[in-house]
Formats: C-alpha cells, sequence, structure tokens
RNA sequence: GCCGAGGUGGCGGAAUGGCAGACGCGCGAGGCUUAGGACCUCGUGGGAAAUUCCCUUGUGGGUUCAAAUCCCACCCUCGGCACCA
C-alpha cells in the first residue's frame, strides 16, 4: 500500500485482535498481573464523548505496554447504568429506561470498538443486569445487617407543581429547571450509610496509597478531621443544654452570643411548641419575625447559605439565654441560617474578636466584641479579628496562658465540672442512599407491621439478648424493616409501563400494589417493601470486583463472589478517572471496600493502590462542549475523516493529561500529518537499496527516544512521549538510508499510542506475528551518553557563552575553557572574579564585581 | 464562602533551581506544480543604533551566583461542594 489510509487497516486489525482473544485476561495466570481500571462510562443518549476517548485511549496505551512488557493485564470495561439522566430522558421522550439504556449501551459499544481499545470484552458488565445487582443488593444486606445501613429524616427538594422528589442539579435558583416552580423542601424518611463510622480510617489509610497528592488533599479536606473541645452551654431557667463543638476553646471568655442553625433541636422544640415554653415562663419575645426569618432560611441550599457574607443573616431568639460555663455570664442566642445544623452539633458560639465570620455577624448586629487573645510580642488593632494562636487576657485564672497551654487546661477544667470534653469532629457526613426514582436498584427490605410492635415491646421489656437471636443488628435498629433472605435476590426491578411521579414524592414503585404487598420473610405477615431505589453510586462502589468474578457457563453467564479470584486481581494496581469524582465515588467505594474487608468477604483494607486523574476536554471555543454552545465534537466523525489512531493520538498529544484543555481541528490534522509521515520513512525504507551506515548519534537518540517514552508513560505524560517520537521520526527522515532495527523499534515505541498503524507497519517489514506480541525494547544507558556536552558559561548568571566541550570535565578545565573565549573576555574585562559557581556537564557562572 | 488546581509566543504547550519557548498548530519566504491542494526546505516571542545588546513566563515584593520553577502579598480562570455521573 502506498498511502496511508486508516479506513482501510483499521477495522481488519480490530478482528484480528478480536477473534484471535488478544486481549482477554486469564485468571490464575503465572504471569504477574496489573489491573489497570477506568471509570465506567455512564451510556447517555448523547453518545461517547471525546473525553472519554482521551482517558481511554491513554490508560489503553499503558495496557499494551505492559502487556509488551510481559504483565497479564486486566483492562476491563462495563456500564453504570442506572441514574437519573436516563429516567428523565425517558419521561421527556416515552422510551422505558431500559429499552433506553440498551440502545445507549449498543452505541457506545460500537464507538468504543472503533477506537481499537484493548479491552477485555468478555468480562462487561452492566449495573441494571439483575444478575450483576443481586449482588449490589447483597451488599446493602450485609451492611443493614451489621448496623451500618439506618433510616433517618432529611429534607429533599420538592416540586409542589410537578410532584416529585428533585435531585440538588435540577433546582436552579431554588427552581424546578424543567417547570420553573418554587422548590420546597420535603421531609421524607431515607436510608443513611454510616460512612463516618469509616472517617478515621479513610485517611489514615491513605498514607500508603499512590494517589496523586492532590486528590489525597481533596479527599482529607473533606472527611474534615478537626480536634477540639465540645462545650455545654445551659438555657437560662430551662432544663436544657446547648452542645458547641470549637476548636478554639482558649477563647471561651471572649464569647457574647451563641448562635444555633435553623435545624437545631432547640429551634425545633421552639416551633414545635410555637415560641413558648414552659407554660410561658419563657417566651420569645419576637417569635413572628423568628418564624418568618425560619421560613426564608428553608428554601436556601446550604451552598446559598454559607456563600455570601454579605448575605449572612440572623435573627435573635430574644428571651431566651445562654449561660457560658467558664464564667456563668448570660448569653443572647441567636438563629442564623449560615451555621449548618449537620456539623458540630449545629450550634456555634460567637467569638468577635477572633474569628472572622463571627467579626462580620458582630458588627452587622452590634455584638460586643471582647478581645481575650492577644499576640505574642505586639498588640492588635480592633479592626481586623485576630484569629491566630496568642496569650490570653481577661480571661480569669486563665490569663497569661498561650492559646495551646489554654486549650488543655480549659477544657480539663470544663470536663471536670461536666460541661465539656475533648471531642473530633468530621465535616464527612452520613451517605443519604435512597432516591424516590424508578431506575435504580430496588432496596431489598420490607416493612412488617407484626414484627415491628414485637421488636418495640420487646426493647421496652429490656429483653434484647432475646432479640438478639431472632433478629439482625439492622432489623432491631430499625424496628419494622425486615431484610430479604439472600436466596431471595436479586429482587428484580419491575417493568412498570408508567414510572411518571405519584405525586407524593414517593418511588413511582409505591403505584404497584402487587409489588409493593408481601409476606414478611420473617413472620410470613402480611408486609409492604420498600418503594425506594438505591442511588447511581450503589453500582458503581464495587464494579472492580464485578468483572473479577463474571462467570461464564457455556453461552451463559452468572457472577460468583469466588474470593479466591477476588484475591488474585485485587487490589486495582491502576485506577483512573476524573478529579471530580475525588470526593464522592472515590471516597464511598473505598468506604465499601474496607467494609467488605471487614466482613471478610475481600482480601485487602484498599481497592486502589495507584489513583491518577485526567482532565477534561473542552470545546474548540474554551467552554464545556455542550449542545446548547454547539461545540460538540463527535469521535465518530474524527475516526471516519482521520481514523482511530490520528484521534487516540491527537488526545494525548493535546496537552498534560491531568488538566482541562480545548478541542483543535487544526492540532488533528497536524497528528494525521505525523502519522503519515511515519508511514512514508516505512515505505521508503522498503525501497531503498543504498549501504547502511552506522550511525552513533542516530543510534544515540533512538536509545534516548525509549528512555523517555518508557518513561514518560510511567508519569502520565503521554504529550511528551509523543513530541519524543516525533523528534526521532524527524531525525530519521533525514537520514539517507534507514537501519531496519531503529524502524522496529520506532514501530514497537509507537504500538501503545497507534496500535492499527503499528501493526500494519509492522507487517510491512515482513513480519508475520503481531506488533503487540513483541517485547517492550529496552534502552542501553552506554549508548545514551554522548562524549560531550554543551557548557553554559554564564557571567553574573546570564549566558554570554556557549562550548563544546568533552563530558566530565573537571572545574579547573571549564574555566580554561571558558576563559579562552573571546565573548567571554570581553565580559571579564577590567573586573574582579569573586566566585565561581561550576556545576558538572552543565554550566560554569563567573561572579564579579 | 470553603476545598483543590492553574496563569509561559498569534494558539496547544515544553522546561520544577542552571541556555525560557522542545514538539505541534498557525503564519511568512522559497522549491515542486499549468494552477490549486498535498509534499519538501528555511524562517518565525518583542524591541532596537540588528553578527550585537536590551526586555520577556498574571501583578508587586523577596531569597539565590542563578527563579517560569522557592517564599510572601494581590489579581484572574477552571473543578468540587454531598440527590448529575
Amino acid at each position: 500500500m502506498k498511502r496511508y489510509v486508516p479506513q482501510k487497516i483499521e477495522k481488519k486489525w480490530q478482528k484480528y485482535w478480536e477473534e484471535n482473544n488478544f486481549y482477554q485476561a486469564k485468571d490464575f495466570s503465572k504471569k504477574k498481573k496489573f489491573y489497570i481500571l477506568v471509570e465506567f462510562p455512564y451510556p447517555s443518549a448523547q453518545g461517547l464523548h471525546v473525553g472519554h476517548c482521551r482517558s481511554y485511549s491513554a490508560m489503553d496505551a499503558i495496557a499494551r505496554k505492559k502487556r509488551m512488557e510481559g504483565y497479564n493485564v486486566l483492562f476491563p470495561i462495563g456500564w453504570d447504568a442506572f441514574g437519573l439522566p436516563t429516567e428523565n430522558y425517558a419521561l421527556r421522550t416515552g422510551i422505558h429506561p431500559e429499552i433506553a439504556t440498551k440502545k445507549n449501551i449498543a452505541n457506545f459499544k460500537r464507538q468504543l470498538k472503533s477506537l481499537g481499545l484493548s479491552f477485555d470484552w468478555s468480562r462487561e458488565i452492566n449495573t441494571s443486569d439483575p444478575k450483576y445487582y443481586k449482588w449490589t443488593q447483597w451488599i446493602f444486606l450485609k451492611l443493614f445487617e451489621k448496623g451500618l445501613a439506618y433510616q433517618a429524616e432529611i429534607p429533599i427538594n420538592f416540586c409542589p407543581k410537578c410532584k416529585i422528589g428533585l435531585a440538588q442539579e435540577e433546582v436552579i435558583d431554588g427552581k424546578h429547571e424543567r417547570c420553573g416552580e418554587e422548590v420546597v423542601l420535603k421531609k421524607l424518611k431515607q436510608w443513611m450509610l454510616k460512612i463516618t463510622a469509616y472517617a478515621e480510617r479513610l485517611i489514615k489509610d491513605l498514607k500508603d496509597l499512590d494517589y496523586l497528592e492532590k486528590i489525597k488533599t481533596q479527599q482529607i479536606n473533606w472527611i474534615g478531621k478537626s480536634e477540639g473541645t465540645e462545650v455545654t452551654f445551659k438555657i437560662e431557667n430551662l432544663d436544657f443544654e446547648i452542645k458547641v463543638f470549637t476548636t478554639r476553646v482558649d477563647t471561651i471568655f471572649g464569647v457574647t452570643a451563641l448562635v444555633l442553625a435553623p435545624e437545631h433541636p432547640l429551634v425545633e422544640k421552639l416551633v414545635k411548641e410555637n415560641g413558648i415554653l414552659k407554660e410561658g415562663k419563657i417566651k420569645v419575645e419576637n417569635w413572628l419575625e423568628v418564624k418568618e426569618y425560619l421560613k426564608k432560611s428553608v428554601r436556601k441550599s446550604e451552598f446559598e447559605r454559607t456563600k455570601l457574607e454579605k448575605e449572612r443573616t440572623g435573627i435573635p431568639l430574644k428571651g431566651i439565654f445562654a449561660i457560658n460555663p467558664i464564667n456563668q455570664e448570660k448569653l443572647p442566642v441567636w438563629v442564623a441560617d449560615y451555621v449548618i445544623g449537620t456539623y458540630g452539633g449545629g450550634a456555634v458560639m460567637v467569638v468577635p474578636a477572633h474569628d472572622k465570620r463571627d467579626f462580620d455577624f458582630a458588627k452587622r448586629y452590634q455584638l460586643e466584641i471582647r478581645e481575650v487573645v492577644v499576640p505574642k510580642e505586639k498588640n492588635s488593632p480592633l479592626s481586623q479579628p485576630f484569629v491566630e494562636d496568642g496569650v490570653l487576657i481577661n480571661s480569669g485564672e486563665f490569663s497569661g496562658l498561650t492559646s495551646k497551654e489554654a486549650r488543655e487546661k480549659i477544657t480539663r477544667w470544663l470536663k471536670e465540672k461536666g460541661l465539656g470534653k475533648k471531642t473530633v469532629q468530621y465535616k464527612l457526613r452520613d451517605w443519604v442512599f435512597s432516591r424516590q426514582h424508578y431506575w435504580g436498584e430496588p432496596i431489598p427490605l420490607v416493612f412488617c407491621e407484626r414484627c415491628a410492635k414485637k421488636i418495640k415491646e420487646k426493647m421496652k421489656e429490656g429483653k434484647i439478648k432475646e432479640l438478639e437471636k431472632e433478629y439482625q443488628l439492622g432489623e432491631i435498629l430499625n424496628p419494622g424493616w425486615i431484610a430479604l433472605s439472600e436466596k431471595d435476590l436479586p429482587l428484580k426491578l419491575p417493568y412498570l409501563e408508567k414510572y411518571q411521579p405519584t405525586g407524593t414524592g414517593e418511588s413511582p414503585l409505591a403505584q404497584i400494589e402487587e409489588w409493593v404487598n408481601t409476606k414478611c420473610p420473617k413472620c410470613k405477615g402480611p408486609a409492604k417493601r420498600e418503594t425506594d431505589t438505591m442511588p447511581n453510586w450503589a453500582g458503581s462502589n464495587w464494579y472492580f470486583i464485578g468483572y473479577l468474578i463474571k462467570k461464564r457457563k457455556e453461552k451463559n453467564y452468572e457472577y460468583w463472589w469466588d474470593k479466591k479470584k477476588i484475591s488474585y486481581w485485587m487490589p486495582v494496581d491502576w485506577y483512573n478517572g476524573g478529579m471530580e469524582h475525588t470526593t464522592l465515588h472515590l471516597l464511598y467505594s473505598r468506604f465499601i471496600y474496607k467494609f467488605l474487608y471487614d466482613i471478610g468477604a475481600v482480601p485487602h483494607p484498599e481497592p486502589y493502590k495507584k489513583r491518577t486523574a485526567h482532565g477534561i476536554v473542552l470545546g474548540e471555543d474554551g467552554r464545556k462542549m455542550s449542545k446548547s454552545f454547539g461545540n460538540v465534537i463527535n469521535p465518530d466523525e474524527i475516526i471516519k475523516q482521520y481514523g482511530a489512531d490520528t484521534l487516540r493520538v491527537y488526545e494525548m498529544f493535546m496537552g498534560p493529561f491531568d488538566q482541562a484543555i480545548s478541542w483543535s481541528s487544526q492540532g488533528v490534522k497536524g497528528v494525521f500529518r505525523f502519522l503519515e509521515r511515519i508511514w512514508r520513512l516505512v515505505i521508503r525504507f522498503k525501497e531503498q537499496s543504498g549501504k547502511k551506515v552506522k550511525n552513533l548519534e542516530v543510534e544515540s537518540l533512538v536509545q534516548q527516544t525509549i528512555k523517555k517514552v518508557d518513561e514518560d508513560l510511567e508519569k502520565c505524560k503521554f504529550n511528551t512521549a509523543i513530541s519524543a517520537l516525533m523528534i526521532l521520526v524527524n531525525r530519521l527522515e533525514k537520514e539517507k538510508n534507514i537501519q531496519k532495527r531503529h524502524l522496529e523499534t520506532l514501530i514497537k515505541l509507537l504500538a501503545p499510542f497507534a496500535p492499527h498503524l503499528a501493526e500494519q507497519l509492522w507487517q510491512e517489514l515482513g513480519h508475520k506475528n503481531s506488533v503487540h506480541l513483541q517485547k517492550w525494547p529496552k534502552y542501553n544507558l552506554k549508548l545514551i551518553l554522548k562524549e560531550t556536552f554543551t557548557l553554559v558559561v554564564q557571567v553574573n548568571g546570564k549566558v554570554r557563552d556557549t562550548i563544546e566541550a568533552s563530558i566530565n570535565i573537571s572545574e579547573e578545565e571549564a574555566k580554561e575553557l571558558a576563559l579562552r573565549s573571546p565573548k567571554i573576555q570581553k565580559w571579564l574585562e577590567k573586573k574582579k572574579i569573586k566566585k565561581i559557581i561550576f556545576v558538572r556537564n552543565k554550566l560554569i557562572n563567573f561572579v564579579v564585581e
């Protein structure tokens, strides 16, 4: 073939590789295993995004290289198929989610295959496949059994017009994005998972993992561990305590108010009793205003509530006072929605002199500002709060102590009085695991009135031991909720003609009476099924295990929790994904894996050894690709025009892998030209007839290229690896007669990036076997080292000359050489040399006055 | 607001304490061609008294023989913020 026509070769090789099972990973092979994982796609109606192509191509290059290095590589793929977008798409188009999902998967699969990615398709999974989600449900049952799943009342966004629960993202400016109706919060009972029980381990175990540093930092900050003191403030004339968490108990003498979140138990108590407590002995004088304020804040999301300082508002509970435990001082109590109910007990002590937010709040509402900590040396003016540690003043017996000492002593003092203790707080919150949607895994629980009654009674009688014999921990903690037995899994999602909202905020499943009404597995009495479904995270929590335990039986398959296989393949050696998943999916799946480890279902405490991240691909205009901007690039069209290899190489060459980057149509052309030039190089070689001359310089460059490509691939520096290949090609083009072994090395190095082209050229060179079965080239350090180097000569740090010098020369020799240069002589004229800096094989710098 | 990342030619970027601008795109000149495209060769940060010198890595300051790189302050852009995946 004279010309490079990718369309003519790519399909051919894809078929060849598939028919010969090139990329099937072998369980229990004697070769060293290497498990490469990419985040499996959500099969949306839009089709594959060029962003998928970028990260998959890059990790495919790693997989191909590892295979050439002799590893037993597992590089699987599947579909994260449950989720809200498909359900919304179905509502819009009338196409059932199951059908839409099937169609979308077929399209995604065709697109991925056309890229020539070396996935092991025999292990393909689909989270909406009942055989798969049987195990998703099984994991939930285990969590329930161990008491890590519990019910709690949580407010959800609700559209009163559409009568449907909404996801955060469907709410825009407090309104439902589809109908524009004002969204309200509705409290519903939701299943929660106790991820907070694992907070400490999720931080601690990061230490030994090879994650990008920024990923570790983000996870640690997300978990948000802080050590401090819990201080108990009593309410005057009322048997009620407010527990406040603070990391700065040393500033306790500077407290001038308490501020409660609108969700705080005291506020809720007041709401219930309409602002009047103890039969009128305590009364909130401005109750009407407070009620109005609470109403408003209920509409705001947490994000809005903490966003803008200027909008930070509050309202006093007039007539209610708290007592500062340290000095019995009476403090006003406020409600403010910048205080978050879910963190630190939903209450803060206001110390305006030593906290920025408190300072602003105090200024706004004319609260007292009392200075109790001063810097060790100078005095601070009070235009700004002093937020650092210092020395205590105006603090009774604690005055004169440093902040650090004071925190210890005050905490001890409080503890002795029973008014406080040392505690640890996490920002991490338990995970809301219920969704009022159709397109998700059904939660395998039923509610049984009879069992509920029985459990509650026995609890009252204190017969816990008896209960424990009959019921699981989850069943005791959530009286009435009974787990399905394992043998009844999967609990299949019933096919529903109308998955439209029910009008009550419940899941559409609640409509199917014959499905909802069932028998209690424990007492065989009447029971009702849970109608909420799981969030789409449920299926992606453990999907990397799903690939391992898919078991083929002739034409059929099933999943079987095979610990031997899991032990062979786990942990994942290299997991790549988007930065946007760092705090949710990545943390959730680590939690679930740790839980599975605790119950003995998996052999290690951490699922992923190494985690890297890719940046997103933006449109040519620098904005996110989106239909509404009209800047979406369809990979199908690029493949049609230039071929898959060009698309792959371009996306790896376009910029640093971990950064967001704009698409460039011109850049694609450039890469195509590069591949064409390699093609022509091989064709030219086949026609050349002259005598081959050994060229040490080319030899060295080939070796350098091997080193560069090898090392850059390990560091995800795909762009510079490709640029190294370009430099080699540029050089080889200048050779009159190219050596075959140089070309062979080039093609082997190219194989991970442009697998089809490399395969074709390998055959063109007369080989019968595949380039992908060759050994990865090794470089020879001796051949890289050259005899000379460019000595940079500086005067006062500025480059004034460069001299070719032999390698490893001494400072004396370099000095002599440099002083011989007329340029340098000119710069040193009439100047006294004060100092000489010499860096071996690099530079010499003359420092003159 | 909180947490994280980033800012270098006309553009994507390279260089992580030692020659700023590798490699690619674009552009310019020339070659080939009836012509265009493709291809090949050379050039391409800015300024000037142009073989030489000065300036230049968001802005201002600092450390160092030497700073895009380290430190401090500020400005701008992007990602995440828990029911999108």
